[in-house]
RNA sequence: GCUGCUGUAGCUCAGUGGUAGAGCACUUCCUUGGUAAGGAAGAGGUCAUGGGUUCGAGCCCCAUCAGCAGCUCCA
């Protein structure tokens, strides 16, 4: 039979849109952007080579066993009421109107239903129906959420029901023939989900699961489920002794241990240097300021839901900044410009506070107070593509550095509200895209996802575990010159208007470098490392020779630790490797009589014997040149 | 903020109404060991916080705080 289904693609690509037409917001990033496996991760180097003797496409295949589910929970739970139950990039899941919450071991129990029933083989059957009798049946089963989604479903389309044994849903399909084949799929967990996602409505069970033609990618998927939880930046925070968080300081303030803070200060050594190269200067800004400040921004306005509360000092309400920009605005204006100074490029690495709902702090991901790397470009019509230009190569040589790939979107301007009159739309919209052209970089069209402020360049890096995130933006600003009134004196003698660029680079040092700690899995590169060295003595007696290497190397500004406590080399051993540093240096009765040391890289058993001298080399290469690897990089 | 779950030693976790536990880490002593945990002893907890029920609460109930899986929202 016609495998490739009667459905046909145009049918397939219909799966998407039905959720978008329900006025789901598709989800990008999930919570905490990258700490939620199911949604936006994809799964490049775990994924198995392309299938091409599938019966049925994997998308359908994970809608058909969401229906296997919805029917098991049928079973299990008379009563219940169904929501939505799509395929979405892992999996499947299925929402529930419950009594009672699910818990774990229904978890088990409903896969338990799922496959007696799919043990049955029951083929799936297509119903095409009308809108009328539809409604009476989803009614007279009390399905009160389903009548509401008929209700969504375009006049002009068809109303179909999927079915297998007793039990069918309103659904568009398309769907596997039949149970009878040979599929593998697990529940993986529960959660709760608005109704069509609205936090206005109703609440419902969400089970999320996934499902495979082949065994082996199942359990390659769990697998690579495991690897982000190993990753974890928590898990790991914990036992590198990284960062922490104190209930006695409140939700969502990251405490940064010497290790965490020692990587972040080589993030932000080279951020700075990578900016004074590219001539940006740098500018400090306070954190308090009147409250007036912000009124005229806006952002009291359109961002005091995010903003803490006035404090008042001298009669006066003052407030914690939620974003740089006024601040950089009030060093302009302090003075009368000139085209001739223009462009200003104004770099800070400026903490923010913003109030974050209770529920959506996360780790360092998300979190309520945070460092952006925050820089305004204030500079003429003229110079944006220019600007741009710089800013896209600036965030190429940092993310390159880093070993991320990205994909750079182009956000235009959005259908409703928005300031600026076309002209200028047109023009910033335009220079963006020369300006991308200009450092052959490839834009994908954002249509209409721009800011109500201007066009904007928004960046998607991937991580090593092929789930992509969001940090880098390059905004083009009309709004805040306008509020503010800045203005240039032109060659022609009279004011002009600049245009603002706002663009972050890492986004914030909170959530950027928590990421990192999962991209490298806690294994940073050398120059990163919080310890890059790690010196151990075989006996006692070699502890005055590594104490004496240890000088040497800290003199190069190698971080580096003795290990001359009393104990056994084995146990420092295991010490330094659990810590993850990239080197470690033994040392015997043979290493102190030639002046070596036997080089232990991370992640290999081996050692090699070298010279102290050719090792302090090898090491500050490394460092140097920012090499992700432990290895040299052949010249 | 919402739904569900969790909070016991620095970490990972046992302990379901009747005298607070284990492993690792830590301290001390012994051990001088050539590439992933040497041995022994010791110290360490108002069981998140505040109320309540009970003769009696780590355990049951309520509230608060914090965390976890999501939803919604975001750098």
């Amino acid at each position: 039979m016609a495998r490739s289904a009667g459905d046909g693609p145009a049918r397939l690509l219909a799966l998407v849109p039905f959720r978008e037409r329900h006025g789901f917001a598709r989800p990008r990033w999930g919570r905490g952007d990258r700490s939620s496996p199911r949604e936006q991760v994809s799964m490049s180097e775990f994924q198995a080579s392309p299938q091409v003797e599938e019966p049925f496409p994997l998308e359908t295949l994970r809608h058909s066993v969401a229906h296997l589910m919805a029917s098991a929970v049928g079973r299990l739970f008379p009563g219940v009421q169904y929501g939505f139950g799509p395929c979405i990039e892992h999996g499947f899941y299925y929402d529930f109107a419950l009594e009672e919450p699910l818990t774990d071991k229904d978890l088990r129990r409903i896969e338990k239903e799922m496959r007696k029933i799919a043990g049955r083989k029951p083929e799936i059957a297509r119903e095409v129906t009308t809108r009328e009798d539809a409604r009476e049946r989803l009614s007279a089963q009390g399905q009160t959420f389903k009548v509401e989604a008929l209700d969504l479903i375009p006049e002009d389309e068809e109303i179909s029901f999927y079915g297998h044994g007793e039990w069918a849903d309103l659904c568009e399909g398309p769907h596997i023939d039949d149970f009878g084949q040979t599929f593998h799929f697990k529940l993986l967990s529960l959660a709760g989900a608005y109704w069509r996602g609205d936090e206005t409505r109703p609440m419902m069970q969400r089970i999320y699961g996934t499902a495979f033609w082949k065994r082996a990618e199942l359990d390659a998927h769990l697998e690579w489920l495991e690897e982000v939880k190993k990753r974890d930046h928590r898990k790991l925070g914990t036992e590198l002794d990284l960062f922490s968080l104190h209930a006695e300081a409140g939700a969502g303030f990251v405490f940064w241990h010497p290790n965490l803070a020692t990587v972040r200060r080589e993030v932000e050594n080279f951020w700075w240097e990578e900016h004074t190269r590219r001539g940006y200067d740098p500018v400090y800004t306070p954190h308090i300021s009147r409250e007036t400040l912000f009124a005229v921004s806006g952002h009291l306005e359109n961002y005091g839901e995010m903003m803490y509360a006035p404090m008042e000092l001298d009669a006066q309400p003052y407030r914690v900044k939620p974003m740089n920009c006024p601040g950089h605005i009030l060093i302009y204006q302090n003075r009368g410009r000139s085209y001739r100074e223009l462009p200003l490029r104004w770099a800070e690495l400026g903490t923010v506070y913003r109030y974050e709902r209770s529920g959506v702090v996360h780790g360092m991901m998300r979190v309520r107070g945070f460092t952006q790397d925050d820089a305004h470009i204030f500079c003429t019509p003229e110079q944006l593509a220019d600007e741009i230009a710089g800013v896209c190569d600036l965030v190429d040589k940092v993310m390159r550095t880093f070993g991320f790939e990205y994909t750079a979107y182009l956000a235009t301007r959005p259908e409703d509200k928005t300031i600026g009159d076309d002209d200028i739309w047109e023009r910033a919209t335009e220079a963006l895209r020369q300006a991308a052209q200009k450092v052959d970089l490839p834009l994908v069209l954002d249509e209409g996802g721009g800011a109500f402020y201007g066009p904007k360049i928004d960046y998607k890096i991937r991580d090593a575990l092929g789930r992509e995130w969001q940090n880098s933006t390059i905004q083009c600003d009309f709004n805040l010159p306008e509020r503010f009134d800045l203005s240039y004196a032109a060659k022609d003698g009279h004011a002009h208007r600049p245009i603002m660029v706002h663009r972050a680079i890492l986004g914030s040092l909170e959530r950027f470098v928590g990421g990192l700690i999962e991209h490298y899995g806690g294994k940073f590169p050398v120059w990163l490392a919080p310890k890059q060295v790690a010196l151990i003595p075989i006996r006692e007696e070699h502890s005055d020779y590594c104490r004496e290497l240890e000088g040497e190397l800290r003199r190069e500004l190698i971080r580096v630790d003795c290990m001359d406590e009393p104990g056994h080399m084995n146990k420092k051993i295991k010490q330094a490797q659990h810590a993850q540093v990239p080197f470690m240096l033994i040392a015997g009765e043979r290493e102190v009589a030639e002046r070596t040391v036997a080089v232990r890289r991370r992640g290999t058993r081996d050692q090699e014997t070298m010279p102290f001298a050719q090792f302090l080399e090898l090491v500050r290469d490394l460092r140097d040149s920012r090499a992700l690897e432990l290895e040299p990089t052949p010249a």
